[in-house]
DNA sequence: CATGAATGAGTGTTCATTCAT
DNA sequence: GATGAATGAACACTCATTCAT
């Protein structure tokens, strides 16, 4: 059972770990490093020094490879906004199963590559941070959630096209029903969940399956009885 | 059309009397001003003389009231951390509709009480800041959280008891399916929305009945086989 | 036994006592809170506010009756600086018994007038701000140290010229054989007695005649084996 | 001829190359500039940046070596009490010469390397600042105080032991009679003396020669009955 | 007169950034 | 390149002083 709170990289991992280390890989150490601290603590907490520390370089070398610790964040949210999304339109504009299956296989597949990984802590670094760096977040907006908004809405219709899912759905609001619980879950895991790790034994597949479900079939016992 | 980016409150145009007593009317006054801008740009990175400033009093007064930053931070959310869940509970007890109606309701009172109101700011703040105010996190969790979501397992319980709901719901997660469109609501509203507001131009209302029917009657068209 | 540490006067000692204060005391009081204070933590490190608590009144009065926080300290010193040396002079001058008598009688006098008594602070006070307020320490200097110096100089002089001290004796520096025993028993009762009462049982009585005697007889047996 | 008022440092007069690499040496002149400015100004009104300054370093170097100013405070004190006693007293354990030889000894060499250097400062700062930091006071209490004490006493006994002095001695008290005129030069040395420099044209030779004349010998002609 | 709420200059401390080595 | 000592701008917080009541 994948708990939530076993989810959070212990935070000294590899500080001694690996001291044979190639020299190109330090800007990517230090990547690595700062995106801990800065899903961890948020920008404005996270000292230089102790990204450098973490990636096991001195505070200067931080500065050799980003101008300012400014650039450092930004690199850190580019470098981990994959431009995955032609190759998952791919993926899915050549699924061949029903919609729904589609919708559970996104569900299963954004959270292999992306909820379950460090990738994750980007959405809440985002999120957290938009306001104060704003055009970060017009690209974040631009690279990720447009695409991956567009993504879900394209299926959805697809289930429409199909007759699969139901010809009144509000397309532009429904992409939401599947997004929300994702962003959702990715909030918990970086936020309150580590510090209430007996609030959140979140069990993620049962979590992915229920929504799922209640996504597909909603709550009601049947169709008929609108509201 | 309510849209999300016209909900952010232009900034504070009083400050009109200075030395003016008004003991009583203060640390509102800086509470208010401090939600504001930490729900803006953060803890950190919101300076003590900017709240000061838009609360209209000196520095020097902020600290005439709360002892320190971090103590005016703990003040904020304990102050928009109402205990109205009894109240609440009160009122859903009682309810004589449909839970479908319910369920409605209750994202609609939602709405109109915390998530269209500053309150909802805290949310964002307790998420962004929680792995710097643990205990802030934990006071979070005990007082709005987990009330809330008992609450709201109270009302699926509701649905699946008197028959109007799945009774497969596996409960302890299909309370997400409730919250998360919410919580990912005052997300946008607080991060990403202010930043690019032409991709959020969210009609609210359609945003809630668009969940709430989703949520209530599932995207698929009639009820088969779950996938 | 009166030993040294039983005389610092405890902190709080009329904080509530008599409520019942005639408003022409005001200034008095506050010179007395201010003395203590200053006295035992430094003219810097005393700050206004307790002053005022101390002398059971508001902040704003304290500078009702003296303009700043200086020309208190100014006063408390000024306050303190008996004139009373013509009086003393009066008396030693009329002096009738031999010239041991009177230094045994001066340093008893000094004690149960200056010593034992709050006014020794002020000696304390002026050493230890002297840097700081040049002036007052030159107003020192003239109101007390010249004229205590000169009385000692007078007494040993009456003492050499009834053939009672040595003829050799270097007058201008042999006062402080007398003053510096004093000053001493000052520094020690306002810094490290209260620090240490453990380490300084002093009993005053032992103290002064041990001085005394040493004074007058020296440490040697007998007066020829001059080193 | 030495005097008082002369022997006042001079401002620091180098802080040459900036940004020149020699931690080892930093801590030093922080300590040395800070010792100067203390023992000057006080604690509460010596600014760290003017440590700093004196030091021909920046504001924020200062904290690179002390966490806190007053860390600085203790250092500075720690620093300047040399544990020296067990070589002294060695040194007067071994002493073939007179008592009295001895006495004149220890008030010399008191004054070669303690009076006349920077050390002095620091009795001057416990006293001023002993009820600001009682855990400093208590600490040179044991350091220097009490092992200079017992030197003396052990001194005095030697002299009461080999019938050079007065068997009636009250060994406990006489020791002040021999630290109190040393006690009293460093304070007028760091107090009055330089504000009032024309009262203090002190020839230290004379005032240690006569202090010791009037120790050993008292200021009477001969010993008659005690008055 | 007395109060105490309000002020803002001043200071300790932090930390991103620089640069001599 | 890499280092880490040094910098100084920025900010939290204090407290003497003011002044409306």
């Amino acid at each position: 059972m994948a708990t939530l709170t076993k989810l959070i990289r212990p935070l000294s991992e590899d500080a001694q770990g690996k001291r044979e280390r190639r020299k190109e890989a330090r800007p990517g150490e230090l990547l690595d490093a700062a995106l801990d601290l800065f899903v961890e603590k948020g920008f404005a907490a996270t000292r230089a020094e102790e990204v450098a520390a973490r990636a096991g370089v001195s505070k200067g070398t931080l500065f050799l490879y980003f101008p300012s610790k400014e650039e450092l964040f930004k690199a850190v949210v580019r470098e981990n906004i994959s431009g995955r999304f032609s190759e998952w339109n791919e993926e899915f504009a050549t699924f061949e199963g029903s919609t729904l299956e589609m919708v559970r296989y996104c569900i299963q597949v954004w959270w292999e590559r992306i909820g379950a990984t460090r990738a994750s802590g980007i959405t809440k670094l985002i999120i957290s941070e938009a306001r104060n760096f704003p055009d970060l977040a017009a690209f974040y907006q631009q690279e990720v959630i447009r695409p991956g908004t567009d993504l879900v809405r394209r299926i959805l219709q697809r289930g429409v096209a199909r007759g699969e899912f139901r010809k009144d759905l509000d397309l532009d609001y429904a992409v939401f029903s599947l997004i929300s619980p994702m962003v959702h879950l990715i909030m918990m895991k970086h936020s309150l969940a580590p510090c209430c790790p007996q609030d959140y034994p979140l069990d993620i597949e049962r979590y992915l399956k229920s929504i799922a479900d209640n996504l597909l079939h909603g709550l009601c016992v049947r169709r008929e009885a609108a509201a």
